[in-house]
DNA sequence: ATTTATTTAGACGATCGGTCTAATATGACC
DNA sequence: GGTCATATTAGACCGATCGTCTAAATAAAT
């Protein structure tokens, strides 16, 4: 269970200050951001509204705005959860020197694509839907998706200097450009197949993206 | 002036049957469809009320639904006449035999990055947009979404089948695939160069997209 | 002159995001 | 164990905006 999927089982909900055992039990705050990111990532912001997030899981409005100040603030929340929680699954197979450079890339094309089937390909990328959909959102947010999306690259392009270092690509490969390459192109893909209902588009992506790396 | 251009001046509106002179004077209908296309490129379905695409071309709720039954009626217009722009589009510097075949291709990407440096960046592309909306949509949209790319793919698979024929790609290349591989990432790069409101992702996708293509 | 076709004006109910106050529960302190 | 402070939920409420619909107005057709 990762941190996308909204709890089923409704906790118990009391008015009044909480016991201070945080036994097992998951935080409203928490169950909140889950279940925006759920919902961000099928419908997008502009057309979740926040009786949609709060009726997923049970918390009423009142909780909410104590959580958060705004819808904004819970949308800036969203975009850095969803940000760290793709950075450490980078990491995680990037950091794997068990396998060799363009293996761990495949190792995590692999698992992202394993995130879309479990919801059988109608959840997309937070990042990539609100992108979409700036034109519409507050502009604060323009900087925010553009963080993440250079951080993500960044770690694509040492992932890929480490295959040129290994011989993998070719020397003069460059693995800047080709890791913005990457993300445009995942994107793309990621948008397809949640609107397909299906892998194909990422397996395509992959296999060409793969296929037309500079080996020499 | 494209389609995609609201008018500026506002035709003389009245109330009661239009008299029959239709001399130069653009529909309301076409206003409005071009207005539509304006908004929702912008900023998606979702986020784009009837007040905002009515007000851009002053024209009142009323006659909104006397030329369309619904939101979900108009915006099914909108992809038709969307698709259907490109598809010349295409048709149109694929047929341009004077250039060989990867110079149409190329010939077309520069025409579409010109169609998005006209609006600052600031607009996408309708289909995309649709896309990722999906989960919040017309079910009915989803096949048309579909037929819209798939159109468009079936189009640059010729044009790739032709630069193949002319020894510009490798005689065993998959064109179909490649085809698909275009649009999944230039819909990527559309998304990000609207979300960065610059060029650069079209130019490195572009650059990668043609570098990657199997030459022999 | 009357009817019919076409278009606009604006009222309408539902719902939205956001705010607010009251109610309720526990923790902390004496 | 009584009191106050802190934390959380309940849900009414507001102005704005959503998409829809009906009635009014005007020209064409007869």
């Amino acid at each position: 269970m990762t941190f996308m999927d909204a709890m089923i089982t409704p906790p118990v909900r009391r008015r009044g200050r909480p016991p201070k055992n945080p036994e097992g039990r998951l935080e409203t705050r928490e169950l909140l951001l889950r279940a925006g990111v759920a919902a961000l990532t099928e419908k997008g912001f502009a057309a979740t509204g926040l009786d949609d997030i709060l009726g997923r899981v049970g918390v009423p409005k009142g909780s909410f705005y104590h959580y958060f100040d705004s819808k904004e603030t819970f949308g800036a929340a969203l975009i850095e959860r969803y940000g760290a929680y793709f950075a450490g699954k980078l990491a995680r197979h990037f950091d794997n020197t068990a396998l060799p450079p363009l293996a761990r890339l495949h190792a995590f094309i692999d698992d992202a694509k394993a995130g879309m089937a479990r919801y059988a390909y109608q959840r997309g990328c937070l990042i990539g839907n609100l992108g979409q959909e700036m034109g519409a959102l507050p502009e604060s947010y323009r900087a925010q998706l553009g963080e993440v999306f250079a951080d993500w690259q960044g770690r694509v392009a040492q992932c890929l200097e480490a295959a040129r270092a290994a011989g993998e690509i070719a020397a003069d490969a460059d693995c800047r450009r080709l890791a913005a390459f990457f993300w445009i192109g995942w994107e793309g893909a990621v948008l397809r197949a949640k609107l397909e209902h299906s892998p194909l588009a990422l397996d395509i992506f992959t296999e060409v993206f793969f296929a037309g790396l500079p080996r020499r």
